[in-house]
DNA sequence: TTAAGGTAGCTTACAAAATTAGCTATGTAA
DNA sequence: TTACATAGCTAATTTTGTAAGCTACCTTAA
């Protein structure tokens, strides 16, 4: 097979079964992080999706307003799909959708007490399970791995960036050669 | 907001927005990632999950037999979605499904010569995107990052397993705080 | 100031991606 | 054998995204 990347610092005795290995680490370590969402979610009756745009919401309101878009971004997902489960969560009369008084396309989305009842009824268990999640973090490793991560994330945006550019030059694949 | 961990090396100032900063970021990073297997995968003309069975095989194939609950597994995602997905990509004349020899329940999943050359064909690009997605990552952080991430993993399972164990106790809530 | 064109936020309706459930065939162990 | 487990497939369902449309806001310039 030919390598995924040419950087020596990413090769082991020339091969990149260990950079592999990252990779797929990454993914396995976030597929249990979604698994463990989904049952916090079941602790107080909500799917895991749910659970984590009321969780967002509560935790963005801290900073400043939230509407759909803001948790869209945060989350990732689409505009569409957070108007479909914030509408849920309203039915279930844990989050208030009010139009914004400043930008009426702007709904504003809040918890309400009963949501937050939830949130801390949940925060014991939470805390508990995210302890053994990330018992293997010290301190030290802490402040490393959130320092690499950010520059990872950035160094992701300019890898997309790179490969529109690739994309649109036809004679792409003798210039990824070159660099 | 209640803490989401309670932890001490994982607490700054007696917050947690450098962790869930932490867990944002990670979320953050593998987005992109996936964004950058679409862009692989289109330069194939294949989608991106298309992409990554195919690679996936090729990969996994170098190791030993692979067949379709190998590649669920280590992608995690269905059966029954490895079953359309490789079905599409042996309809492309990229991949081979032959009924396996000594047990006749598994399919034997190869890529074909014309997958091989498929593969070959994306992976200049795909290097330099890669080396550029990763550039952050001098050798000193490439081995401690794998380090603390198979560790992450680990003590992920054993977070799912101490939420399964709270999930069957009634009175869990109260546990939680002991532990 | 106000009309016109453009942009942004939200929703609705529809489409796609992926999972679950149920089925068949094969293998394994009592 | 009989019973149970495993692999893969098909069909139905759920989850999530995309596209289109509506309303509100923001320029610009007459």
């Amino acid at each position: 097979m030919p390598l995924t990347v040419s950087r020596p610092e990413l090769l082991v005795a020339g091969s990149d079964a260990e950079f592999r290995r990252l990779v797929h680490g990454l993914f396995g370590f976030l597929a249990r992080h979604e698994a463990i969402r989904e049952g916090h979610g079941a602790r107080i009756g909500l799917a895991g999706i749910e659970y984590t745009v009321l969780i967002s919401i509560a935790h963005l309101g801290v900073q400043g307003e939230v509407n759909v878009k803001t948790i869209a971004d945060h989350l990732r997902v689409s505009g569409a799909f957070v108007t479909t489960v914030t509408r849920k969560l309203q039915s279930l009369g844990l989050v208030e959708k009010t139009p914004g008084d400043v930008d009426r396309r702007r709904i504003l989305l809040t918890v309400t007490d009963k949501g937050f009842r939830l949130l801390d009824e949940l925060a014991p268990s939470q805390r508990a399970i995210n302890d053994v999640e990330f018992a293997c973090l010290t301190r030290e490793r802490f402040r490393l791995l959130l320092e690499i991560v950010e520059d990872l994330v950035a160094c992701g945006d300019r890898a997309v960036a790179l490969q529109r550019y690739l994309a649109a030059d036809p004679a792409a694949g003798a210039e990824a050669k070159i660099l």
